[in-house]
DNA sequence: ATGTACCTCTTTTTT
DNA sequence: AGAGGTACAT
């Protein structure tokens, strides 16, 4: 290994870990440990060792994490050779592999891929197709329970229950007559696709002989399958992960794979990286002694050189509305009189829907904030129903598009004409789209509903030939196409405020942008890449160079704030039956709630504090809370335990409010 | 075929 | 408290 100067800096086992190039190696990054640093430098390690950048792949689970990995790995080496290292996501890995073999697997090149409400949508209708309208089987609960299949291997035979076994079957069936395939067939047909034909294998095992993956302990089993067929023979394969900050395994996230690595890959370097430069030592024993109480677990200690810092709070509230107010006031202070950016806070919860009453809070005190994930872009109605255009436009047998789009804006199909297309379509197993052109059964139809087919039809089939032309520009063509169908009508007509209605149409505006924009930047990948992109992308920002990050105040669940650091951090609503979830609870994964917490505490790099509340509205009437159970394993000696009323009648701090006149008459004068 | 009013049900986390 | 769905009216 010849040395290069990314190395400098590096602690010890951050080295080792980063000059260690060939066979499996595991580094287990305790939070806040340089993990990052350490995988950039690795690859740029391997450069230097010329090793050629295009035999290196690094996956991970977001596109964020794979942008951000891409920059600082340019930074380090030249931008040419960062250019050729592949740095992707699991899943645009997979479209990576089956664009280019599925039509092995029975499936046409063009298939659309389904994002979750794609997927809730059919399996709603499907369970009311099969069980009957007060079927209260829930999508969402068939969903998890299919993925889970999936990613277990096991095929709709292995249910017991008739009902889900009969939805699995239809519902991949549906999706095969779709050509479409789910987040998870993408994993499960590139691993198919791989298994059954050895050529592919090697040749993608040739093509990448050193491989890394970025938190593993979020990989799943199908993720596991993968890597192992991936991965040649000479086994150079790093994988970087917490088992303590596992908090995926609801979404089928396998923690033995980092568990049990030796397992499947024998005789690893492993590799701690315990030394953490986020937080302060205060903070530190308060999570060490919070993650002691798991079990399964390799062992590991967060240090720091740093000092040790004030003590966290732990704060009982007597409601949710107190805990918002006195939060966002506390923040409101310590940016007054110390000066602090709105941008160091960090409002950390359980569930998305805690943070409405915090937003209300800073509306009113003119505060800034940020919520972090909540609704994507892609899932606003509007901008889902232009993606429902383009999809039946680049595949016209997507049913779940088709019917989206279909009478949005209303054009005269209507819905007995709907239901009755869709019989027909399953009874000759077509796509609806065919079964809408069917002489036969267009000869049920009346005229008038024949009209509006043959003129939908059309349409579509204009707009379809004209992106089948590799260089046309799409998102001229979409734009043109919503003017063509009045969509901005549409949408007006179906807004309750004339603000909203604007709003949408910004956002509509603000789709075509970027569409316009990343078709620019990558030409040649054409429309259906442009949606595929769109579907793997989650996180709203990669569009985002022109519009401000945004700055203030982060509000973000826990699981979300997983990576990320704040110098303050609140976590709020650390009640029982929130905190610990009631229903992991019930389920048994109480211990996967603790990684939770663990997370949470290991974002604050200079204070934290905790709060829970006395009595918290569900359903809207106010439910009486007890404390969070893990308070009895947080060790006292980091916790300063404050009730409420003590806030309430303490004094002002005199150094404070002093330190703020001082400031108030300083900005007078000037 | 479309639009409106009430009624229900829901609440974990999301790559 | 809010969204989404159903039933009914236009």
């Amino acid at each position: 290994m010849i040395q290069h100067k990314g190395l400098i800096g590096l602690n010890p086992p951050q080295r080792e870990a980063a000059e260690t190039i060939s066979g499996p190696v595991l580094i287990l990054a305790g939070a806040g440990t340089g993990k990052t640093r350490v995988v950039t430098t690795r690859i740029a390690g391997m450069i230097y060792n010329d090793i050629p950048a295009r035999e290196i792949l690094a996956v991970t689970f977001t596109n964020k994490a794979a942008t951000e990995m891409r920059e600082r790995v340019a930074t380090m080496i030249s931008q040419e050779a960062a250019g050729e290292v592949t740095i992707c996501t699991f899943h645009s890995l997979c479209v990576r592999i089956l664009r280019t073999c599925i039509e092995r697997l029975g499936y046409k090149k063009n298939f659309s891929i389904y994002t979750q409400s794609d997927q809730l949508g059919l399996l709603k209708k499907i369970i009311v197709r099969t069980a009957g309208k007060d079927e209260k089987l829930d999508p969402k609960m068939a969903n998890m329970e299919i993925s889970g299949a999936k990613n277990r291997g096991e095929v709709p035979g292995d249910f017991d229950d008739s009902l889900i076994r009969i939805v699995y079957e239809n519902y991949q069936r549906d999706l095969k007559q779709m050509n479409a395939v789910d987040f998870d067939d993408l994993m499960l047909l590139a691993v198919r696709g791989l298994e059954e034909n050895p050529d592919l294998r090697k040749s993608w095992q040739r093509h990448f002989r050193y491989i890394m993956v970025d938190e593993f302990q979020d990989t799943n089993h199908l993720q596991m399958t993968l890597l192992r067929l991936i991965v040649g023979k000479e086994r150079n394969i790093c994988v970087v992960g917490d088992d303590d900050q596992s908090i995926y395994g609801w979404r089928g996230a396998d923690i033995t794979n980092i568990l049990d690595f030796e397992r499947f890959f024998k005789g690893p370097k492993i590799v701690k990286l315990e030394e953490n430069y986020r937080s302060t030592n205060t903070i530190l024993r308060l999570a060490n002694s919070l993650i002691r109480h798991n079990i399964d677990r390799r062992e590991k200690t967060l240090w720091s050189s740093k000092e040790d810092g004030e003590p966290t709070k732990l704060i009982s509230m007597p409601d949710a509305e107190t805990e918002a107010e006195w939060i966002v006031n506390e923040i409101h202070d310590e940016h007054r009189m110390h000066d602090r950016s709105y941008n160091d806070f960090a409002i950390l919860f359980r569930m998305n829907a805690q943070s409405r009453i915090f937003e209300e809070q800073f509306r009113e005190l003119e505060i800034p904030y940020k919520l972090i994930g909540g609704q994507s872009f892609y899932e606003r109605r509007e901008v889902k129903d232009v993606l429902a255009y383009l999809n039946v436009i680049t595949n016209n047998d997507d049913d779940v598009s088709l019917l989206r789009i279909i009478a949005s804006p209303p054009r005269g199909i209507g819905g007995g004409t709907i239901e009755a297309a869709t019989t027909f379509s399953i009874e000759r197993q077509s796509s609806v789209y065919d079964a809408l052109q069917d002489i036969e059964f267009q000869a049920s139809l009346p005229k008038r509903a024949q009209n509006a087919i043959g003129r939908f039809h059309e349409l579509i089939q204009r707009y379809s030939e004209f992106a089948s032309n590799p260089n046309a520009d799409y998102a001229e063509m979409t734009t043109t196409m919503l003017k063509e169908i009045n969509y901005d009508e549409y949408v007006k007509k179906n807004c309750k405020t004339p603000d909203e209605a604007d709003m949408r149409r910004k956002n509509v505006h603000e789709f075509l942008e970027g569409m316009h924009f990343s078709m620019k930047k990558k030409k040649k990948r054409g429309l259906r890449g442009f949606l595929d992109g769109v579907a793997l992308m989650q996180d709203r920002e990669e569009r985002g160079d022109e519009k401000e990050q945004g700055h203030g105040v982060s509000l973000i669940t826990m699981h979300a704030s997983k990576g990320l650091e704040f110098p303050c951090c609140f976590i709020v609503g650390a009640e029982e039956g929130t905190l610990p979830h009631s229903r992991s609870v019930e389920e048994g994964t109480r211990d996967e709630e603790r990684r939770l917490l663990y997370v949470g505490i290991t974002r604050a790099q200079e204070c934290l504090t905790i709060t829970w509340c006395h009595s918290r509205r569900k359903y809207g009437d106010p439910l009486p809370c007890m404390p969070s159970s893990f308070f009895k394993e947080l060790d006292p000696e980091e916790l300063e335990k404050v009730d409420y009323k003590e806030l309430a009648d303490a004094p002002v701090d005199e150094d404070s409010a002093l330190d703020y006149f001082a400031r108030m008459k300083e900005m007078l004068s000037q």
